[in-house]
DNA sequence: TATTGAGTGCAACGTTATAACGTTACTATC
DNA sequence: GATAGTAACGTTATAACGTTGCACTCAATA
């Protein structure tokens, strides 16, 4: 875990939000006198995406910090395409589930993502459309 | 249904594995004397998702058709990164248990994603690593 | 000291998606 | 059949996301 690594790690702790790659580089950039490239975040996302500190939002292609890193990556996302906010879960159910079809099809799971995209309470509340 | 819409459908079943935008352009250039751009093809793959008859494998940036039109979109993604073949599966249970879920968070669900990466048995088989 | 390897910096490029605006073709109504 | 409305499509440019390839630093170590 190095001064960088970290950084990026605080910043998406920081943001609300699902944080996109090149809103990190731009908060780099601000807060640094020292400016990073592309690569240079996208090699610690991957990184911190390795060990389990941080996932990717598929449907966002932005990240957030895992709220459970010490346990498997169960974790649910429910997006809220209004407020842009995201909710982490975990249900072990769901993961059970997808083991139980994955061994049916005799295919070896390396990777899940399970996003759910819609309204929030909160949201849902404030424009009762 | 246009006939552009319906030639992207064609060529989206005509395609073993998720096919990407640029690759649906590049195909219909090839074929038709008349290239199209990426917004046109965007709008009929919208057109085609608004309809249930194509999803979007957020993971690829892909598009793949779909193979149950008729029922809602509890379906389930299955990829190869070895091979780059998707398998689609329905299982009702997991959008019961998704949908149990959001009603804890007061979350409105619009759209499921669930995606799970791995090996499929063919590949197992042929890279017995 | 020489070497090695992980991490980072940088320039260029590749890929995916959308904005903004104009055009075509079909329909409806007078 | 003129006119207007509308849905789909075309065109250009650009935004947004991600990767390749190479060079540089620096710490660990043989």
């Amino acid at each position: 875990m190095t001064t960088l690594r970290r950084h990026i790690l605080e910043l998406l702790w920081a943001n609300a939000r699902p944080t996109g790659a090149y809103e990190l580089i731009e908060a780099l950039r601000i807060e640094n006198s020292r400016p990073v490239g592309p690569p240079t975040v996208y090699r610690a996302l991957g990184f911190l995406m390795a060990q389990g500190l941080v996932s990717k939002i598929e449907c966002l292609n932005a990240y957030v910090p895992c709220v459970h890193p010490e346990r498997g990556h169960d974790c649910l996302f429910f997006i809220c395409s209004c407020c842009g906010a995201s909710v982490e879960l975990e249900d072990p159910r769901i993961g059970g589930l997808l083991a139980e079809d994955a061994a049916a099809l005799g295919f070896a799971v390396k990777r899940r993502m399970v996003e759910v995209e819609g309204m929030c309470a909160r949201c849902a509340e404030a424009n009762p459309a």
